[in-house]
RNA sequence: GGAGAGGUGGCCGAGUGAGGACGAAGGCGCUCGCCUGCUAAGCGAGUAUAGGGGCAUACACCUCUAUCGAGGGUUCAAAUCCCUCCCUCUCCGCCA
């Protein structure tokens, strides 16, 4: 949620923001809105004042034993006037409060203009895609051959965009996930967290998913509880309306999760393998930093994220996403892309951003200085570290040989009981 | 799922069947000052958050409003009365 008094001092650097972000909203309404909200404000409370103080005086003739039948009567019509007024006040701050909440954050002036994916900004690669004597195959082809990955019994059990894994496959994915926690929580000071993966309206509001992308979500029938699309929804709404310490700051958490998403309006898109998928699992970073390093923080982030993908040695490329392919609480956002032989790609593994104020605001995650009589919002931030199943297809698809079996990551072999290739048993 | 108890400031805890002096006693903690060889104790003062206005700028000051789990209602006036919901705890049932 943007500060309501930067639109009301520089709307036209919030008009800007918007054009850039290709966002469709009515400023004009809003600024008007916020304007009458405020003129009722003053009004009701002058009026309330008013009224408060003529109570005081009731209370002090009664105790002196008078009679106060007069007075009270006229403060009825006041409080009449009062009500009438707090009503249309309530109604004209849920509609401002509605359009706020559907506004995008204001892009960084570091994020390059642009339309969509293509005009996203590459940084740096790392690591070199490796050569082939064979065409590579994709990582279904490799997965399904070696009977790990089975869409078809997941098909029957829950329906498309689902996946079982079996064997070998289950425990490269569990491996994965404690590699992952293993090096942020004891080489990048992150506190693992287990949250909830169900989570009420109010948390998802928090962190923007709603009210503006219900659909993307699956959402329990009767209930007021969404199974989460990330875990960065509740890990961040755990200091949801928290005030905390400037020295606990920055605080590092993470989070292994599934991850569910309904993938509204993905059809078509990436229908073979696992890529896309309506449950998948993902090791989560989250960063609550002080405003004045959150850029810092962001790169730091990021640093975290490719260590893993180092660790693994799967080369990949990091880019910054232009100002139309910028979600939409994000003020800066870096992809991390590795590279997949077998669609001669990078593909998006993780996606590590800075919300900059936006959340905080929204969740009321504030730090107060020693000094300082208030309080301030912090920055959020947060990164994959990485998608699982992902990963998963990254390392089928880059360790794979001519025999058909895949090499296992030096890294990950202690994690696989010391397995040096896939299949094993 | 059944029965009961309870949610008050950073924490503990009064107040809630007489609705009015209650943003809320008292204590702890914390901050500043005094005192004090040092520490502890003692003494004095202060100590919630958010929003609006004064403002052209400020987290400085003044002022108003709101907030006693949340939302509604009654009333001139609600922590206190009524309704709905949420959460916590205890016992029973069920269950991994």
């Amino acid at each position: 949620m943007l500060d309501s008094k930067l639109l009301r001092t520089h709307p036209d650097r919030v008009r800007e923001a918007l054009r850039q972000r290709r966002a469709n909203v009515d400023l004009d309404a809003l600024i008007g809105l916020d304007e009458t909200r405020r003129r009722l404000t003053t009004e009701v409370e002058t009026l309330k004042a008013e009224r408060n103080q003529a109570s005081q005086e009731v209370a002090q003739m009664k105790r002196r034993g008078e009679d106060a039948t007069a007075r009270t009567a006229e403060l009825g019509t006041l409080s009449q006037r009062i009500k009438a007024l707090d009503e249309e006040l309530a109604m004209i701050d849920r509609q401002l409060q509605e359009l706020l909440l559907t506004i995008p954050n204001i892009p960084h002036a570091s994020v390059p203009q642009g339309e969509g994916e293509t005009d996203n900004v590459e940084v740096r690669r790392w690591g070199t895609p490796p050569q082939f004597a064979f065409p590579p195959k994709e990582h279904w082809e490799i997965g399904t051959a070696h009977n790990g990955l089975d869409f078809e019994t997941a098909a029957k059990i829950a329906g498309s965009r689902f996946v079982l894994l079996r064997g070998w496959a289950a425990r490269l994915e569990r491996a994965l996930i404690n590699f992952m926690l293993d090096v942020h929580t004891q080489e990048h000071g992150y506190t693992e967290v287990l949250p909830p993966v169900i989570v009420n309206r109010d948390s998802l509001v928090g962190t923007g998913q709603l009210p503006k992308f219900e659909e993307d979500l699956f959402h329990l029938a009767g209930t007021d509880y969404y199974l989460i699309p990330t875990a960065e929804v509740p890990v961040t709404n755990i200091f949801r309306d928290t005030t905390l310490e400037e020295a606990v700051l920055p605080l590092g958490l993470c989070a292994f999760t599934p991850c569910f998403r309904s993938e509204a309006g993905s059809y078509g898109k990436d229908t073979k393998g696992i890529i896309r998928q309506h449950q998948f699992h993902k090791v989560e970073l989250v960063r609550f930093v002080h405003p004045e390093r959150s850029y810092a923080e962001l790169e730091l982030l990021v640093t975290h994220a490719e260590a893993i993908l180092q660790r693994l040695e799967l080369p990949y490329r990091v880019v910054t996403l232009c100002t139309g392919d910028l979600g939409f609480a994000s003020a800066k956002t870096y992809d991390l892309e590795v590279w997949l032989p077998g669609q001669a790609k990078y593909r998006e593994i993780s996606s590590c951003s800075n919300f900059e104020d936006f959340q905080a605001r929204r969740a009321g995650i504030r730090f107060r200085s020693p000094g300082a009589k208030k309080s301030s919002l912090v920055h959020t931030l947060n990164g994959s570290g990485l998608a699982v199943g992902r990963t998963m297809v990254a390392i089928l698809e880059n360790y794979q040989q001519a025999d058909g079996t895949v090499r296992i990551p030096t890294a990950l072999q202690p994690y696989l009981g010391g397995a040096t290739t896939i299949p094993f048993a």
